[in-house]
DNA sequence: ATTAGCACTCTACTACGGAGAGTGCTAAAA
DNA sequence: TTTTAGCACTCTCCGTAGTAGAGTGCTAAT
């Protein structure tokens, strides 16, 4: 562990303080003056240069500023989790009123939510619906579609909604249709998802002693149904960050739009944090993906009993407001937490 | 209409072709070395300068090259649509074969169907879903979910399902609900959602003197499933544009990712073309969106007996390679009618 | 009608130099 | 021992100047 005593900390987070809201290095003066830390220039020149051995602050070039590195950040992210205050609330609320008119259908409910972090943060908002393994199957209904087709619906208990068309090999009637439903259900209702595929797997394995030919078609066509990319990523706000200052670099951009497109790199980032509870914070180069090592990431679970119902987050600059943002997921994440909670 | 003779046009076409492979004002040197038309730089010269001042050529400056207007792209293009080639069919077919087996889910079919453009034209791959007016009902259902909220399953003869759940002020049985499903399917079944929604404006209209509780009700529950939002764009490819050289600029970046953003002037704009057959580009300031009017788009619609069942299309540069775009539309476009008129 | 020749124009690139901001170091002050 | 003041030094930024090169328009010859 890092010893770093509370002075320097002090300065450590003015420094990041006064670099998230202009994005030029920082020098001595103005530490000096911006906080009243009754210390003069020289004095803090000295801190800096400890600091900066310390590997949390670096200069872009002798005689600039300093900037903090990601360790600088995270140091800062720390503290700042002990005593963290609650900011502009007032504009959340206004744009969480917009969200509750959607909360009979979970996509979309996302894909707004995503929207309204990143108007708030002006970072990228992201929001990802829940994972199979931690979905739970309310019941499942079957129908005919156009004699060949046969169209599935999935009800979650989150209340999620799916639906997948399936192609017949050979002629069913709906009255076997429902009661192959019925069994599905009677079978798997209240079983997550990835409890069903594995229910199904062995099942599958004894399917040939058994014979009847109706369950083994029910189990054929559960298979299919379950087959449904859930854990859907939605992310918006770029044309947000692209007006920072940080991104004024082509290089960045393209490294973020291509993070953005391959979306199962993030998701597979969401995943590991999902389980864990309240604001996680990525900062740069902490990232385990490359395309990401340049960004910060601040994300938080949406729990409902302890289940998770979905993860909400922003993408921004390593250079971001970090007390910002943590308030706004945090918020947002318990808002649509207590949302989906009353269904 | 313009008067232009044929040697100009020859002329106007080889400066074109030459910006598309290489984004450099082209000058009247490289004109006459690259095309064998027997004529010296000067003469070349001369016809450059009366090609612009017919508005078809610009100069960035006094002493650059030449560079198309949109008006000289928008000629060039006519005169392709004459006596157009076939390009690199095969790579597009390889592409096409992983589509097939995403037919059943036509949502997620145009998402790839988007991917795939972008990724062999190295453009903006842009796939709409058919519009509420030309989408025709198949059937709905309907079901109960969680005791006071109401599934509504929507089929689309175009293969569609989409969902919808809708919360109940008063309790219902599953079998009312069976029965105002019943009733929905034998009164809309096989009109087009905007038909169906007119007939529900009348039926609403003279509600009140109708006593049937179930079926003022089942046409509350029907309006409420219809307000969905039909018509989705899915866009990809933003990283695969980033990397030309038109791009550079991040002015044209942020104009590019705000209009991806406001889906809805690039939907307005499909629909304006949603109608008309075949393969139809637009050129820069010729389009009508303010956000558009640096970008070229090419977009055909996929028809099914006469009925559109979505639009693909490309957006990208002025200095798009409009031969290759064409190609890939006509050619996406017609996959996908095909495919879906198989269902 | 076409071409060769030539002067002209404009950009892109490099080099130079001064202003300004910020540093590190040293020596004095607290 | 810690803090501060002073000062020389370093590096970026920005504007100016000069040059090479590409491409033009015009004129006169073919």
């Amino acid at each position: 562990m890092l010893m770093i005593d509370e002075r320097s900390k002090k300065i450590l987070c003015a420094i990041v303080e006064n670099y998230i809201n202009l994005p030029d290095p920082v020098g001595s003066r103005t530490v000096a003056k911006g906080h009243p830390l009754g210390l003069s220039p020289a004095t803090i020149r000295n801190i800096m240069a400890d600091l900066e051995e310390m590997g949390l602050l670096t200069q872009p070039h002798t005689s600039a500023g300093r900037v903090p590195t990601d360790r600088g950040y995270r140091l800062y992210v720390d503290s700042l989790l002990l005593e963290r205050g609650s900011t502009d609330i007032e504009r959340i609320q206004e744009i969480y009123l917009n969200l509750e008119t959607l909360r009979d259908n979970i996509d979309i409910l996302l894909v707004e939510t995503s929207k309204a972090i990143s108007m708030v943060s002006h970072y990228l908002g992201i929001a990802m619906s829940p994972k199979p393994n931690v979905t739970t199957l309310n019941k499942i209904e079957l129908f005919k579609y156009k004699s060949d087709k046969l169209a599935a619906i999935l009800f979650t208990d989150e209340g999620m909604i799916k639906n997948k068309l399936l192609s017949l090999d050979s002629e069913i009637t709906q009255k076997d249709l429902n009661r192959i439903a019925s069994y599905l259900n009677s079978e798997f209702s209240g079983y997550t998802l990835d409890e069903i595929r594995l229910k199904i797997l062995k099942e599958m394995s004894r399917e040939k002693t058994m014979c009847d030919r109706l369950i083994s078609r029910a189990i054929r066509i559960c298979q299919e149904a379950l087959s449904f990319p859930f854990g859907d990523l939605f992310v918006s706000g770029l044309s947000e960050v692209l007006e920072l200052p940080d991104f004024a670099d082509l290089q960045k951009i393209k490294e973020l739009s291509r993070a953005i497109e391959e979306k199962h790199t993030i998701i597979k980032l969401l995943d590991k944090l999902a389980d864990l509870d309240g604001v996680q914070i990525i900062i740069g180069s902490e990232n385990s993906m490359d395309e990401m090592k340049k960004f910060s990431v601040v994300v938080s679970s949406c729990k409902e009993d302890g289940r998770p119902v979905g993860v909400v987050g922003i993408i921004g600059p390593t250079r971001m407001n970090y007390l910002k943002a943590i308030s706004i997921i945090d918020n947002t994440a318990k808002f649509i937490t207590r949302m989906l909670g009353e269904r």
